[in-house]
Parts: structure tokens; sequence; C-alpha cells
DNA sequence: CTACTTGATTTAGTATACAATCTGTCGCAC
DNA sequence: GTGCGACAGATTGTATACTAAATCAAGTAG
């Protein structure tokens, strides 16, 4: 850790317990906790070699972003997201998602617009190839620039939390809509070029909403 | 504290650590702590007579909520909401609560719309005594009524924050809109019984956004 | 007057101990 | 065999003490 500290800017400290969030965030966005599971303090607190404080409050965190459940003397566990809930995610990312392409495409931040231009193409390109890992990391990409082209530092916070809770759910979708997926990114992303806003909310909006009908319509054919 | 511990029930023990949070919370929210007030740990446990742990865990439940700024090596200090970031939130806000007002009008919970009823009859009372308290706890209590209403847990989440972040602002707005405040929520309930999804959003959305203008209004010309 | 140092204040992290509570299991009675 | 209660282990919640690190303000040297 000495060390750390003299490796400039690498990684910087921030603090441990951010630091903890990130990383078990990561471990249940990437599949390694599964909805459900238990986090035990004193294992993450082993496990990740910290003592039990950051653990804590990397915990908190999670808790209020609603990755974990954090019932009052029970222990964290990863939050499982029921079918309503599930639902109700998708209703408020929906409006969400078109408020914040209404509002991207009213302040048309060029440079911003330029690197979606980038992403889209090499959205493109990977739903061609289909490479799993690359379209999700791509996905995300876009989504994201798209709410920093929002201008909306409240919208981008909620979204972001949004699209992580949502994110799971959409998984199941894989690879089978990413043609889908792009087309509709595109023509989202030609709205808010055009400085359309009914025309950029409403494609975001239903851009949620297909998404998750296949992803649910994959859920339900997979559980059988 | 081992008194408060034995009082039952009253406000179940849960953890500390919500407890202090709770308290924190109240006092940001009836103005004890102002925006940009440091919120410094040990004097917060020895004014609240618990140890610095739960403290901890408070401050980051409320940075979680956006009531607090906690800077990684700086202390808490109750969030100071900039214009911009008023306007984003108010635009947030009134985006969610549209969504939420046309959701309620098209599930119809019976049972909380008669509780609307009576918070509405209450609160144009209190409008014609203009007692502020009254306003501001049934206004409170209206908004929070009409977003169970919705039936979106997540949906309900988020409003809550933004209540709470977004009433700071208001208050500027003090009793001078309790009239226009009530009509106009007597007009989104009625729109909400009347089962109109679309007129329901959109008075909803109108009225956070005028009673923003307003608040807006009183701020620029209390500070001249 | 500027720049650097220094010291006080405060947060961040670790370790440890103990209390409170939950969970599951085991045995006993019916 | 089933249901109930007690008990033990596990886990979280809280307190306390100590160390490290960072910030801020003041003061001092140049």
């Amino acid at each position: 850790m000495n060390a750390a500290r003299h490796a400039p800017g690498v990684h910087r400290p921030g603090s441990l317990g951010r630091e903890v969030a990130d990383q078990v965030r990561r471990l249940i966005l990437n599949g390694h906790y599964k909805p459900g599971d238990r986090l035990v303090e004193d294992k993450l607190s082993i496990e990740l070699g910290v003592s039990r404080v950051p653990i804590r409050e990397a915990l908190r965190t999670l808790a209020a972003e609603g990755l974990v459940d954090l019932p009052p003397r029970r222990g964290a566990s990863v939050t499982a997201i029921s079918p309503e809930i599930a639902k109700d995610l998708v209703e408020v990312r929906a409006t969400l998602e078109g408020l914040n392409a209404r509002l991207a495409a009213r302040h048309h931040q060029s440079a911003i617009v330029a690197e979606l231009e980038q992403v889209l193409t090499e959205g493109n390109r990977a739903a061609q190839a289909g490479n799993i890992d690359d379209l999700v990391r791509l996905n995300g990409a876009f989504h994201d620039k798209l709410a920093e082209a929002g201008c909306n530092s409240i919208l981008w916070d909620i979204m972001r939390t949004l699209r992580e809770r949502t994110s799971l759910v959409f998984a199941a979708n894989g690879a089978a809509r990413s043609h889908e997926d792009w087309d509709e990114h595109s023509r989202i992303l030609a709205a808010v070029i055009d400085g359309d806003e009914e025309l950029a909310a409403l494609l975001a909006t239903r851009h949620v909403h297909q998404a998750a009908e296949a992803a649910f319509a994959a859920l339900v054919e997979g559980r059988s």
C-alpha cells in the first residue's frame, strides 16, 4: 500500500470503502455473485483483505443503489429482482431514457455526439461479429454517453443505477436482439442530432420497452 | 440511549445507524442544518450520544440519498443545491411525478384515493388558515400517498429522495402559492379518479414546473 | 509579499471486544 | 411422526482505542 501511494494516478486512493464498493459491484454485475447470494462481512473482509468497516460502508453504498438487499439484522445479499420489480424498473427507466434523449436532442453536445457515433459504428461491427462481451460493453458505453449528453447530473446518476439494476434482466437477451438494438440506437442518435426532441424521446422509451419485452420472453422461454 | 432502547415500539430499533440517519435527515429537512453546514462526526457523535460508527453509516446513507456531500477525505456537509442542480432536480421530478400520476390513474387504488381525498380537504383547510407547518406536512402527505397510488416501488423510492432534495428549494414558496398548489392537487386527483392517464400525467408534471418557477422567482426576489 | 513548513483538526482504516439477534438443529413431549 | 421450544453457532451491530493520512490555517523565513 505504501507502493500504491507513490504510484502516481494509476489507481487513485479515493477511499477504500469506494474501492470495495466498485469491486463488489463489478462482481455482482458480471455474475460472480448471483441474485440471492449472501454477502457475509467477515468473508468479504478476508477475501478482499480489508477490515469490516470499509466492507460495511461498501454494502451500504450498494444497498442505496439497490444492488444489494440489507435487512436490519440479517446480513446483506445480492438483490433478487422479482418480475414485478423488473417491470417497475423498466417502466421508470423507459421514461427516464425518454427524458434524457429529449434533453440530449435539446442540448446537442457535439463532442459527445461524435463519441456516440464512434460507439455506434463499433456496436454495429460487434453485432455483426456477435461477440457478447463486446456487445455488452458497447451497449453500456452507448447508454452511458447518451446519458452524459443529456447534461443533467441528477438524471445521469439515477439512470446509472437503473441501468445496473436492469442489466441483469436484459442479459437474458444475449446477442439475439443485437441487430435491432443497434438499429434502434442508430435512429435514436439520428433524432438527437436532428434536434427532434419528441422523436428522440419516443424512440428511446420504446427502445427500452422493446428490449424488456424480448428479455421477458427469453426468460419465460428459457425457464420452461 | 439505554432509555431509548427500552422504549417500546415507538420508533422500533432497526439499527442505530438508521435511526441516526432518520434523525439527521429530519434535522436537515427542517432547516436545523443548512446547506453547506459541516457535519463533523465527533460533534454528531456527542450530540446524539452514539459512537462514531453509526454516525458514519448514517452519513453514507444520506450521501447516497444526495442530502449530504461527502468528498473523499474532507468530511460531510449538507448538500448545497446550486441553481443548475435545482433545475435538474425539478426536470426529473416533474417527469417522474407525471409518470406516477399516469400509473396512479391506471391502477386506481380506491383505498389510497380515499386517503388522498382526506388529505385534500385538510390541505384546502390549511391553505385557508395559512399555517405553514400544516401546509408543508400535508403537501408531503399528498405527494407521498400519490406516489403510493402509483404502485411502483422503484418509482416510489426515487421520488422520495427527489422530494426530499427539492423540498428545500420549494420551501422558498412558503404559503404564497398554497391556494394554487391545492387547486392543482385537486385537479390531479380528479384526473386520477377519472382514470384519465394523459391528463393526470400532464397536470402532475405541470404542477411541479409551476411550483418550481414560483420558487425560483421567490428566491431571486428574496436575494435582491 | 510570497512560498514553504508546521501543527491542529478531522477523517479513514484497523483491530478487538462484546452485545443483540437471527438461524437452524436437536431433542422432547404429545 | 409431528410440532414446539431450547440451545448453540453464526453474523451483524456497537463501542472503543489507536494509527495513518490529509486538509486547512497560521506563522515564519526568505
